[in-house]
DNA sequence: CTTTTCGATGGGACCGATACCATATGATGC
DNA sequence: GCATCATATGGTATCGGTCCCATCGAAAAG
């Protein structure tokens, strides 16, 4: 089928004969591009992955193989000789929120470049998925592994140690990170959500969180309570108004549940931080509902900086993490840290802050 | 450091005596461990695999081997000797989409038990990545492929066919799928919407969607503007009051600013249809701050069923699918072609259907 | 013109598993 | 008691690439 085929063919033959037939399956190896070009197979492995060292005829001859065979080269036989599999393992609570969406997808845009993938695993907040998540992720060799949030089990911790490949701790900034960390505290952001209120002259002042779980292993909104709770201890405020209510993972419902149940315990609450802009919203909403007005009567505040935070009336008071370049970021030092050799990388602990963003749910900001 | 060494090893010497000295790297393999127990690399294989098949003590024996060594299989090399790589190929357009996510949720559900890994890629509504996102894919030999929305690119489509594994089409349900297709007509989702609010009685009646775009490859919310508009005039209604606005995908703050617009071009709209839920939360909470009363002076419903439009107030009517079960669903037919083997398996198209949702965001409906 | 150097290409071993078949051992049948 | 069979295990080739080194020819150096 193949037209113009041989006469011109200048390098002595007996290159790459390779006896053996074509392989059983469909698929094009390399074998069958070898032989249709008429080179070795290193030539055309050669072609695919440092081009320049080939001679350009050389080249094109290969290259016009490849394109009529349509071969994909199999990354698993490259990955099993070259010991590079080219997988970055990622490893989340859940797929199904926004933030963590945003940071697999800044990861991803970085990486995507130089031909790396990633691999996702996610827990669904279930300590017991950890492990077995955790020995799949490894069982594919990534060369390195980004996990966000603690791990929970010992035996995932372990695996982890054993696997001797780069950590990159995301999202949460733990004082004692396994080794490379980029994040925020979010101790730091229940504090800052505190001392904004307490600057504002409120002094009944509450937050709206999850109560801790069992099986769940979302502790992240639970720092922030705490933090919370630190700084209004520092100002000799009270903590009655911190309602730990339902199980993570927060939603918009939480938040509206959560709402009616401290304005039903304490109706005179002046100011509430809501752990999520999910909750956050939904307090709001809930507001709306039974006529309270939000700021005039209460304000509202939330984390995160969700799209439809800006959206609401009023609009939504929060902290704002950039989640996205949080992953980019993470990107950057996954590539650095690929390039150099492993682990000659010293332990990296990158806290990206917080941002405060003024909207008009809090009573005496200018625009409200 | 291992206790009890050796004495009671009954069985004969020799086996797998297996010169070779470790592996250069650190991590175990199968030859580490199968000298450890004293048994062959391929009883080690068994106990792994089929562990049925070999001897109760010489399983425990072995898994011994395996747990103090910490050895994980590679399951690279296994793909490359099996030819099962145990990967399913997703594409999405995004990630950061909640319906995506849930399918992509819905999918790892039903494969996890067998010890499938999803493969994410998407594109970013960017027709140029698509070809290299896909071939990214196929390099690692997907057993399947599932897509959402239609491929772009010819090239794409062909590397797709080349690859000669079971295609399906998930969510959005083409009249000539490539292979197998679950999900549900965009179309009918137009038209669902446009029969009810004209069985409500209403005349003026418009619809939020967004502009076709060049490079963007989203064209759902253009098809289900499509049925709307075909059964605008199949009762003769006028099409005045379809807005085509910005460029997909579409946000919050998009159902806002189409929501502005239409209001100002024809302030006598009585009811609006958003093609996402996403821009209908948006031209609520612009009514509310144009204090348009809805659903009073304005009706409006949305499409997807976003937790959200269930907070809002008014709560949102809309159309409901079940994104999570609907890749629980690809889950399970993908389990079954795999098992049976793959092509032969006859093309399936399941249509999973809609439901309205009726809440008061819509005037006339007894809740409101 | 011979020797050295260098660039392009090929040959063969190997990565770490599994498929396939051979073999040993003890149980079963007549 | 010997052939037959099932069960447990081992040996070896192989999957499809890449690594390392050998080789070859032509250009550069002497």
């Amino acid at each position: 089928m193949s037209s113009s085929p041989s006469s011109s063919s200048r390098s002595r033959d007996g290159a790459g004969t390779d006896a053996k037939a074509s392989s059983a399956t469909g698929r094009p190896t390399i074998r069958d591009v070898s032989r249709l070009a008429g080179v070795s197979r290193m030539t055309v492995s050669r072609v695919i992955s440092t081009p320049d060292l080939v001679l350009p005829a050389t080249r094109e001859k290969v290259q016009r193989a490849i394109d009529s065979l349509g071969y994909v080269p199999d990354r698993a036989a490259g990955s099993l000789s070259s010991r590079k599999t080219g997988f970055i393992a990622l490893m989340l609570p859940t797929l199904t929120n926004a933030n963590f969406a945003a940071v697999a997808h800044g990861i991803t845009e970085v990486l995507r470049e130089r031909d790396y993938h990633l691999l996702v695993a996610y827990t669904d907040y279930d300590t017991a998925e950890e492990e077995r998540q955790m020995r799949a992720l490894l069982a594919r060799r990534p060369e390195a592994i980004v996990i966000t949030g603690a791990l929970h089990r010992r035996s995932a911790n372990r695996m982890l140690l054993a696997a001797d490949i780069p950590v990159i701790e995301v999202a949460n900034l733990p004082s004692q990170p396994i080794e490379h960390a980029i994040g925020f505290s979010n101790y730091e952001v229940g504090r800052t959500a505190a001392r904004y209120l307490i600057a504002k002259g409120f002094t009944r002042i509450g937050a709206l969180a999850a109560t801790p779980g069992e099986t769940v292993t979302d502790h992240r909104g639970e720092e922030r309570v705490r933090g919370f709770e630190e700084e209004l201890a520092a100002s000799g405020l009270s903590k009655d108004y911190v309602l730990r209510h339902g199980q993570a993972p927060v939603s918009f419902s939480h938040g509206s549940d959560a709402m009616a149940a401290l304005l039903a315990a304490h109706g005179d609450v002046e100011a509430v931080f809501a752990v999520s802009d999910m909750s956050a919203v939904g307090a709001v909403m809930e507001c709306q509902r039974r006529g309270v007005a939000v700021p005039e009567q209460v304000s509202i505040m939330g984390f995160g900086d969700f799209e439809i935070g800006r959206e609401i009336n009023p609009p939504l008071t929060t902290i704002h993490v950039d989640f996205r370049a949080l992953g980019q970021r993470t990107g950057h030092l996954l590539l650095d840290i690929l390039a150099t050799g492993a682990q000659e990388r010293a332990p990296q602990r990158i806290d990206v802050g917080l941002s405060l963003v003024e909207r008009a749910s809090v009573k005496g900001t200018k625009s409200s």
